[in-house]
DNA sequence: GAGATATGTCAACAAGGCTGACTTAAAGTG
DNA sequence: CACTTTAAGTCAGCCTTGTTGACATATCTC
C-alpha cells in the first residue's frame, strides 16, 4: 500500500517544481488504470464486431443526442476520414442514425438507436462496475476529488467544453 | 465548475448499484484527461522518429534498470513481436541498451543509456508539468486521494505487482 | 541428453490513426 | 443573383502499433 505518499510542497531550490524530480507515481497509475479500464469493453465490443474507435462514437453519440459530425470530430480530436470509417460501420449495422439538420440542412445530427443505445449502456455499466469497486474502498469524498483532479488535467482552453458536454451544465 | 457532484451512496431499489445509472462523469473526463496527458510527449517524440509505444518501453525501462524482456511484456501487456519492433529501433538508435543476463545467461537485461535516460527524463517532466498545474488548483490531499483511486481501478492480481513497481516497494 | 524456457525473427494481417485532393449541397454575403 | 464559405462525404495511399502462427537459437533444469 502506499502509506506515505508525500504532499506536495515547493522544493528548497530557487527553480519551480518541475525542475525537480519527475511525478512517477502518478504517471505511471495512471497509464495502468487507464489500461485495465479500457479492457473492459474489448470483449463485447469484439462480439459486434467493433473496435475501441466505435465505442467511443457510440458512446458520445448516445449522450449527446443530435451531435454534429464537426462536434464530435472535436471531442474525439480525430480526421473526418477516421471518424467517417467507423461512423460508417456503426449507422450501416443500425447502432447510429444520421438525420439532416433542420436549422442548417447540411449538418447531420446522429442519434443512437435503440440497439446502439443499449450497448452504449451496457458498456457504461461495465465501467461503472469497475470504478464503484474502487470507490468503495476509498473515502466518501474520493469522487470529488478525483473529478476535479481529471478536470484539471485536461488543456485549460477545452476545460470549459468538456465541463458543459460532461455535467451537461445547461444554464439556459 | 462540477460544484455539486452527488456522493456515492446505495440507491432505494433492491439491485445494487451496478444496476443504476452509469458514471458518466468518471468514465468521460478519464477520456479527455487521459487524451490530453498522452499527447504532451508527442512533439518532441517526432523529433526523435520515435511513437508512443517507443514512449511507454523508454520509460519502462528507464524507471526499472536491468528489466528483462518478460518483465517488460508483462507490463506493457503486447505480444513479443510488437515489443521487439520498438525496442529494436531503441537500441539501433543507441537509447537502450541490451545486456546479456548474468545469473541467466538466456535473459536480456535492459538499461537506459545516457541518452536514452535524458529524454526519458525529459518526456516525464513534461508530464509532470501538467500534473503540477492540475494538482495546485487543488487541495492538498488530492493527490493521495487520486494515487488510490488509480490502484484501485486496476485489476486486482496485478495491483501488488504495480504497486511494487511504481512505489518501489523493496521490503528485503 | 531431453525437455522446458527466454528470446529473436519472418511473414502476413488488422485496426485505427494520418495526409492530400476532390465533390456535393447548403448557407451566408455582397 | 453570383460568389464564397462551410459541413460533410469520399477516394487513395501511407504509417504506427497491435495481432497470429510458425520456427530458430541459446541456455537452463532435471
Amino acid at each position: 500500500m502506499p502509506d506515505a505518499i508525500p504532499a506536495f510542497r515547493p522544493q528548497q531550490l530557487g527553480k519551480d517544481i518541475l525542475a525537480e524530480s519527475p511525478a512517477y507515481d502518478l504517471i505511471e497509475l495512471f497509464f495502468f488504470a487507464y489500461r485495465d479500464f479500457v479492457s473492459d469493453p474489448d470483449r463485447i465490443l469484439d462480439e459486434y464486431g467493433f473496435g475501441r474507435a466505435h465505442h467511443r462514437v457510440l458512446h458520445f453519440v448516445d449522450r449527446n443526442p443530435g451531435l454534429t459530425i464537426a462536434e464530435l470530430l472535436d471531442i474525439l480530436r480525430i480526421t473526418k476520414q477516421s471518424l467517417n470509417r467507423v461512423l460508417k460501420e456503426l449507422i450501416e449495422k443500425d447502432f447510429i442514425e444520421s438525420r439532416t439538420g433542420t436549422s442548417d440542412r447540411r449538418q447531420r445530427l446522429l442519434y443512437a438507436t435503440e440497439q446502439g443505445h443499449d450497448l452504449a449502456v451496457k458498456l457504461a455499466k461495465l465501467q461503472t462496475r469497475r470504478i464503484m469497486r474502487a470507490l468503495a474502498d476509498l473515502d466518501s469524498d474520493t469522487k470529488e476529488h478525483v473529478s476535479r483532479y481529471l478536470l484539471s488535467l485536461i488543456n485549460p482552453d477545452d476545460r470549459a467544453h468538456v465541463d458543459r458536454l460532461v455535467f451537461g451544465a445547461k444554464k439556459s
